[in-house]
RNA sequence: GUCCCCGUAGCUCAGUGGACAGAGCGGCUGCCUUCUAAGCAGCGGGUCGCAGGUUCGAAUCCUGCCGGGGACGCCA
């Protein structure tokens, strides 16, 4: 049967059950060319959504019956090394990271908000022998760090830090060592800050050193071991990765007795679940795709589920000013810090900029740009209109008016239904979010929102004291509609403003 | 050389099997004596990188090519 036939018959069928049914949702069902069936909702069970609406205002918009509900999730983002401030080069991982366990929870599933501390590395040696060579007015090493906050954090280094020990020995540079520590706990605080700055909350701070102590990069060796996974050669420890389909073998143990990064990942991974997630997401930058294959295969190779192991790699931000490029070195002292990118910006604008954007798509971000259109971004007409409802509102309530405990009999008129049918999509919006795991379906359809809500602003007057009983709907519908535009904006961790 | 991501309006990006491909910004034209003009209405703007293929139907799936970016270490 060709389309056109098919969807003739099921629409026929269609309307004709909603004819027997006196409760039918569904008021009307035609068929259309190529091959459609447009369903229209009957009145009755739009009101009924939007009235439901007003209710439950806190559960409009939150899916508890996904495929993957109740499933508790560790995403683990940002984990930039604490070696400097947070550049805008971080801004990315951030809040797509953010963003990502915002929607997950909208879905119904628990996550767990993790952050990767690298507090051992040879970075941390490196940018405390830097602070010391500034302290003691040397030079810094060509491969050191150079940054302004380098010179501040030399000036602030306690002196029991600085001082040359009395034996005048330093056995494998334990000042360095020392100094960094020192240091990286401060930047560590930095960091801490500007996140909450943002909004973005972390559950978990993980740092390399625990892994370690705490056993787990031996305990994931061992049961690499016992399943036959690793061999010696050329003094190092493998990994046989090939076995699961990786280009090559990768080095868990170096010839020294020293653990590769890979070590360390296959440790957390051992840890994280220890905890019991069911599912790990990690938000890693494009450059890290080469590991991907190689952690997934070692969680199989130790018994775990490869499935419960994804890894989200989010897009170059290709940052210019006027034309030149920006290169983000924190070692160079060339990046630009993400606090004073937000201070001109604001969160708000820059939260929408990364939602309304997918992960993994490259950007050009030209900085300037970006500061003197900041009051030109989207956000604002989603946000002015829940700002112009919320006038409204107090305005009515200065008249002594309240809003109608239903809306029954409103939406046959065409600004309150062209409306209503908008608003009462939400949900669905947000299961289709969660499920991709995205969120610029969210921003496109809280723009779609308030635009509808413009239109029926421009055609409908809501305070209207000759017509109190259909006012008292309107106002009903306008409240709807705000609860909506706020769980959106809430979901996109953006505030909802009363005023603007 | 191998592998991964991207290529859609002047710009920044949505849309990943269905109806004439969308939004914001920018450009042009109108609209404030009535609930917020950070708004509304309208105009202009496209070989969906190119070429084949699959399908009733392709921006969307497959193959090849072109262009941009990235990864291929006993670095992190």
């Amino acid at each position: 049967m060709a389309p056109p036939a098919i969807a003739a018959a099921l629409a026929e069928a269609i309307a004709a059950e909603a004819n027997d049914d006196q409760g039918s949702p569904i008021a009307s069902a035609k068929a259309a060319a190529p091959g459609f069936v447009n369903l229209r909702f009957a009145d009755a069970a739009l009101e009924a959504v939007i009235d439901g609406i007003r209710l439950a205002p806190a559960a409009w918009g939150r899916v508890a019956d996904s495929a993957s509900a109740g499933r508790h999730v560790n995403v683990e983002f940002v984990s930039a090394n604490p070696t400097g401030p947070l550049t805008v080069g971080n801004a990315r991982g951030a809040f797509v990271g953010d963003l990502l366990a915002r929607v997950l929870e909208a879905g119904g599933q628990r996550v767990t908000r993790e952050y990767y501390f690298n507090d051992t590395g040879a970075q941390v040696k490196n940018l405390g022998a830097s602070i010391l060579a500034i302290r003691e007015g040397r030079a810094i090493p060509e491969d050191g760090y150079h940054g302004e906050y380098v010179v501040d954090l030399a000036t602030e280094l306690p002196d029991e830090l600085s001082a040359p020990r009395a034996d005048g020995d330093d056995p494998e540079g334990e000042r360095f060592w020392a100094a960094g520590r020192w240091a990286s706990d401060r930047i560590r605080r930095g960091i801490e800050a500007s996140l909450e700055a943002l909004g973005v909350h972390f559950d978990a701070w993980t740092t390399e050193g625990s892994l370690v102590e705490g056993g787990w990069v031996d305990q994931a060796v061992a049961r690499l071991r016992e399943g036959d996974h690793l061999y010696e050669q050329d003094g190092a420890t493998w990994f046989r990765s090939t076995t699961f389909g990786d280009d090559k073998d990768r080095v868990v143990i170096r010839s020294n007795g020293s653990l590769t990064y890979f070590a360390f990942d296959i440790g957390y991974l051992v840890e994280k679940f220890s905890r019991n997630f069911d599912h790990l997401i990690y938000i890693w930058g494009a450059d890290h795709h080469g590991t991907v294959a190689r952690v997934r295969n070692a969680a199989e190779a130790m018994g775990y589920d490869k499935a419960a192991v994804e890894m989200i790699l989010t897009g170059w931000v290709h940052f210019v000013s006027g034309g030149q490029e920006l290169s983000m070195s924190k070692r160079a002292g060339t990046f630009i810090a993400l606090d004073d990118l937000l201070a001109e910006l604001g969160a708000d604008a820059a939260r929408w900029y990364f939602a309304s954007r997918g992960a993994n798509v490259n950007m050009d971000v030209d900085i300037e740009l970006a500061k003197r259109q900041s009051s030109e971004n989207p956000v604002y007409y989603v946000q002015y209109a829940h700002a112009r409802i919320a006038s409204i509102l107090r305005k009515a309530t200065d008249a002594g008016m309240t809003a109608a405990p239903s809306v029954a009999g409103l939406l046959a008129g065409a600004p309150e239904g062209m409306l209503a049918r908008v608003v009462a999509r939400f949900p669905e919006v947000v299961e289709d979010a969660a499920a991709a795991q995205e969120t610029q379906g969210i921003t496109a359809y809280a723009t779609e929102l308030a635009t509808a809500f413009h239109a029926f602003y421009r055609d409908a007057r809501v305070i209207d004291a000759d017509e109190p009983e259909r006012s008292a709907k309107r106002l009903a519908l306008a409240d709807a509609t705000r609860i909506s535009l706020a769980n959106a904006l809430a979901l996109l961790g953006i505030s909802a403003p009363e005023a603007m």
